[in-house]
DNA sequence: GTAACTGCAAAATATTTGCATCCTT
DNA sequence: AAGGATGCAAATATTTTGCAGTTAC
């Protein structure tokens, strides 16, 4: 499956250049979100920090990846699911975990947000939700 | 009512500080969150920066402010409520609403966050979750 | 008087922008 | 060949830290 990057971006109309495939090889491999900082770790010796900031900003755009919010400042990136992918639409309704022992951040794709009632006048487009404990693997 | 301000540095045990009063006045005059950038508009001129960061540092930890994620690097804080601050716990269990057209966060303090069922093994310790959409007042 | 708080300076870190060059299509 | 992507340099902005002076209790 050495291509699967290659298709994303295909698939999203965006030029496959060394460094999109490299960041997207890190996102596929990795079993949790990452930060710009984690990414920068992974190939700040081989891309520059700023092809970085611009290709996850891309990647943000095109709907390959999604951000996670965060308090401490650091945004956190996973890929989207196929259907987003594919649809270019946000199908983002999975709840997001951050375990304080690892710190690791990770989607439940499993578990979908529940439905929540806004007060009359509120429209809703969009939402997250991110839950704080510990992981399985920290248990 | 000009005591509410420091009504709260007393019960939280700090010492009552010019910075901290102004502060707070800033909060309870704000019926919105604020990012740490807001509040340094409103008085960068009377109080150094540094002194915001340490402030906002300190009430965090006393639990007289919450934060309230985001994806924009701009974590943004809001005014607990009484029982927080009184017992020193997060009560903190409501939803967040951030509004597309005028960027407002608010908490929604009486749309509880629904019960969500974490996979086996996962504990959950805190829990946030924040709504994008239109508000009553820019609809 | 003492401990805590603040302001200033400076360091460290993070983010954005412009432009010349290189690569993909 | 043309447009888009990257790297580099530099400008901005943000956050942290140390320390000396000030203030609250």
């Amino acid at each position: 499956m050495k291509k699967q990057g290659e298709d994303i971006l295909k698939n999203s109309a965006l030029s496959v250049t060394a460094s999109r495939k490299r960041i997207l090889d890190i996102f596929l491999a990795a079993d949790n979100a990452l930060a710009h900082q984690d990414i920068e770790t992974k190939c700040a010796d081989q891309y520059d920090r700023v092809t970085i900031y611009r290709t996850l900003q891309t990647f943000l755009e095109k709907g390959i990846i999604h951000n996670i919010p965060s308090t401490d400042n650091m945004v956190r990136y996973a890929l989207c699911n196929e259907a987003c992918i594919t649809t270019g639409h946000h199908h983002d309704n999975h709840v997001h975990f951050r375990c304080d022992a690892c710190g690791k951040t990770v989607c439940l794709d499993d578990v979908n947000i529940p439905a929540v009632n806004l007060p009359r006048g509120y429209t809703m487009k969009e939402i997250n939700m991110v839950v704080n404990g510990i992981c399985k693997s920290c248990k």
